[in-house]
DNA sequence: CTTGACACGTGACGC
DNA sequence: TGCGTCACGTGTCAA
């Protein structure tokens, strides 16, 4: 087998005798290890008709940005669905625009999991509703906040809910003519979770 | 770079001269499409320091071993904080879902004291608040409904509220696979309500 | 007979 | 100097 000269006319690259055996048998390792991570790479990818090198390729790469594009989409939507949440709360009292409130408005938002807040009053009683991550430290701190707020607590209770929701109920009442709209109550409410949290 | 005659004395596999430029050249291309993945494998590999091929390779595999992990996890996460939720409040319709409920709708609504049911799911747990008017036997007549739903009770708390009003809230379980869609459950005790006030 | 894919040996380049 | 990596041309096998 005799090889055309490259053109290269640098005849001197030395070969040594002994060691281009070594050569030979390095590059078979290499090789062999280039194989042995194609066929680990095609192992784990899903679907693949075709089990050329190339297609191999073509099809890992397609499905890495897949599954980059799934993980984006998963981590989008974990994060819409507490936003969605705090919309519902934010009906109840999003007139927050007002002025008294922060105007670092817009991105104030690192939103992780607030929790959803409602509540109603008759005539004197007012009932408070929130719905939340299990947290050590939610029910007292919920409770001064409410007591703060000059309402006495007639009556409480936690629900665990799943494995990581609250669901705490609250009866209070409004003391003599102290009255407070139920919209600042939650606004309120939501104020001491976001430093709380 | 076109070598002149590779004069074939070769016994064995002889070629035209033509068609072994087409051979060459066929493998030129080959390679340069491999070449060319494994440029756009990497590319889309974050954080590979060796750029040589077995390494991209090999990060390659450990990378989409890592999304499909993270992917894993995602969606278990998203399975735990799925919660469906569907409040009924009178006045408000529900999306009427199948033909299963009556057809006298209209101007047939009394409905004056209906209660407001919410519902909501996570996991096997169900969460069921329903805001209604003081009644004798109200809560045993939810309770036993919400059994006869397959659903066991784990908890249960009825505060007063107002002068008239109670809020109720239940926890119960789903028994094993039978699960039943929120909507479902609020139309059930939606139905049971109205039977009975 | 063509086409495509593969592994091999080999020269070259960089550290 | 050697060691690792690469691209190339080539022979071979299968569709």
């Amino acid at each position: 087998m005799i090889k055309t000269r490259p053109f290269s006319s640098m005849a001197t690259t030395t070969r040594s005798p002994s060691h281009a055996q070594d050569h030979i048998l390095a590059e078979r390792k290499r090789r062999e290890k280039l194989s042995q991570r194609f066929i680990a790479l095609s192992s784990i990818v899903p679907g693949l008709k075709k089990m050329d090198k190339a297609s191999v390729l073509g099809d890992a790469i397609k499905y890495v940005k897949h599954l980059q594009e799934k993980i984006k989409q998963l981590e989008e939507q974990t994060k819409k669905r507490t936003v969605e949440s705090v919309v519902l709360v934010k009906r109840y009292h999003l007139p927050a625009a007002d002025d008294d409130d922060d105007h670092s408005n817009s991105s104030s938002n690192d939103d992780a999991e607030l929790p959803e807040i409602e509540a109603r009053a008759s005539e004197r009683d007012v009932m408070i509703r929130i719905h939340c991550e299990k947290q050590p430290g939610v029910l007292a701190k919920v409770l001064s906040e409410v007591e703060s707020l000059r309402l006495s607590i007639v009556n409480s209770s936690v629900l665990p809910f799943g494995n990581s929701t609250l669901d705490i109920t609250i009866v209070a009442q409004m003391d003599g003519e102290f009255s407070m709209k139920v919209i600042e109550l939650v606004k309120n409410l939501r104020l001491a979770f976001l430093k709380f949290m």
